[in-house]
DNA sequence: CATGTGACTCTTA
DNA sequence: GTAAGAGCCACAT
């Protein structure tokens, strides 16, 4: 397995409940060179369930990756059970919910 | 070896 | 304010 996946599935293990984070402030933090990169590496993360994928969203707060899950649905409602408000595909107070891994350098 | 695709984001018109 | 284009890197075919 290659090191950098490795390193965005650690990352998104580490977002803490209820709270989300995304893209391309993981390609940051782990200097990927390109949002995409972080995408892809999600897209690898598929049907690994230690993994919360559902807290990783594109930068506008939309779950752009719900069709990468079992069902369509699935991403949102477990948002929801965490506490955190999902309305037509995209996340309520992202700004509020947003969390970036320099969080856990301070 | 070359081409197409993707769970993205930013810049320019 | 909205829309379109380009850059980004790795992987599968």
């Amino acid at each position: 397995m290659a090191q950098y996946i490795e390193d965005v599935h650690d990352v998104a293990r580490l977002i803490p409940p209820g709270r989300v984070t995304n893209y391309g402030a993981i390609a940051d933090f782990l200097t990927l060179g390109s949002a995409r990169m972080a995408g892809w590496a999600m897209n690898k993360a598929h049907g690994d369930e230690t993994i919360p994928a559902h807290r990783v969203v594109n930068r506008k707060g939309e779950l752009s990756g719900r069709n990468h899950f079992a069902t369509p649905t699935l991403m949102q409602e477990r948002l929801e059970a965490e506490g955190v408000e999902v309305v037509d595909n995209k996340i309520v107070n992202f700004d509020e919910l947003f969390w970036s891994p320099t969080e856990l350098l301070k």
